[in-house]
This record gives C-alpha cells, structure tokens and sequence, in this order.
DNA sequence: AGCATAGATCAAGAAGTCTTGATGGGTCAT
DNA sequence: ATGACCCATCAAGACTTCTTGATCTATGCT
C-alpha cells in the first residue's frame, strides 16, 4: 500500500482515502514532533533537521508523506525550502471526525 | 513498535500515545468498515464476520486493535461476544485535534 | 568554471503490521 | 461427557513502512 496521491489542495468534504492518509501521517511520532515544531512557524529543513536531531534523509521522508497527506505546505527561497502547516488540513479532519461520530448515535439492537 | 496500553478508561485529556493509537486504529479500512457497521448498534462477532465478509481470526485481529484503543467496548453474553462504539473516544480524538490546531496559529518567522 | 551547501530521491535492509491457518478455551445442548 | 459453536490467540509468512547511507539536482558563492 503506497500513499501516491496529493491531497494539497482544500477542499470541504474529505474523502475517506484522504481521511485515513491525514491519520496515517499524524500517528507516527516524529511527524507528530515536526508538527509540533512548526507550530511555531515555517522553518527551513535545516533547522528542523537541527532541532529534532534527524537525520536529512530521514526527515525528508517524513516531510514528503506530511506535505502529502496535505498537512503541510511548502515554499522554496534560494537554497533553503521551508515548511509550513496547513492547519485546515486538520480541521478537514476534525469535521471528518465529526461526521463519523454523528453515524454512532443509533440504539443498540440484538444480533445473532 | 507494540501496542499493549488499554485505553478503554475514558479521560478529559488525551495523552499523546493515546491520541496515537486512536489515529492508528482509524487509519485502516477494514477497521473503518468495523466503526461503520457498528453506527447502527451493537453487533456480535459473528454478525461482523459475516457483514464485512472476514475470515473470523482476522476480524478478531482488528476488534482488539480497536478496543486496545478505546474505540470498542465489548460484553460477553453466553456464547457470544457483543461489540459496540464508544464515540467518547472519537470525541476526545476531536478535542486533542482541535488543541493541536490551537497550537498552529503563531505566525510565520524567518529562519536559518 | 569550480566548489560548497540544501534538500530530494533511491536502493537495500530493518522493523512493524496484517493475513492465514491451526489450536485452545469457554459456553451451551444433548 | 461429548460434541458443536463462538471467539481469542498464536506462529509463520506476506506485505508495508521506516531507516540508513549514497547519489543526484539545484542554488549560490568565489
């Protein structure tokens, strides 16, 4: 199962491939830290490589399924790129979410 | 990695691996169509397996990862095992969003 | 042009997750 | 007590994802 696609762009509606690549990117613990460490505000991937204490490559490769999943931007000046977040891309899925939550309401009935 | 940690106890403020294995238990289709089936109502494993078509020890599989993370409770009645949402989890999986979007909104700085 | 730096990408291996089929424990009916 | 059924668990293999180190491109400096 690869993660191809590129869901940057906003919409209101998430569909469900999009969905489950939003929480397949934030449930892995460095991803969650450059999230985190960007709530600060853009950073180049140099300084992000400095302050997690990464590896380059590594870190690129957590910022490709991020950026991705839509859940960053990013943005080249001279030699450096620098990474932002996208914070609708979590509120896409806090109200995916919501809807989710809202099909849970029905009562209980007997099975079997 | 494992995930052993019982999340079914239900608390105002999530904690960072929680909110993890709530991700990670979403991030899966089959785990999906399990949260789905059950929107209408508790359900008893065998009425799973043959909703969604699954072979037994795979649904079994899945319905520990989902109860694991606080997603399912369970209650044995005779012979069968019945299973049902908690959607407080999904509620508290909204609210960690919604802080981590709270964190995402200093603005931008210049770096390197 | 030549060199240094920033960052992406690739290939190979490590680690994690999922699937499959087999086994075992518990409950009920006979 | 025996057998049938429901379900959990386990071990082995298949498949994904992550890590590592090397290579490649692009930019900018001298």
């Amino acid at each position: 199962m690869r993660e191809t696609a590129d869901f940057t762009q906003a919409q209101n509606k998430l569909g469900a491939d999009h969905a489950r690549a939003l929480l397949k990117a934030l449930a892995e613990p460095i991803r969650l830290q450059v999230i985190e460490a960007l709530g600060d505000g853009e950073l180049c991937v140099c300084e992000l490589t400095e302050q997690l204490g990464l590896a380059q490559s590594k870190l690129s490769f957590h910022l490709r399924v991020l950026k991705e999943a839509g859940l960053l931007a990013d943005r080249q000046s001279g030699r450096w790129v620098y990474y932002r977040l996208r914070p609708e891309a979590i509120e896409q899925l806090r109200g995916w979410l919501g809807d989710l939550a809202a099909h849970c309401s029905t009562p209980a009935e007997t099975c079997c």
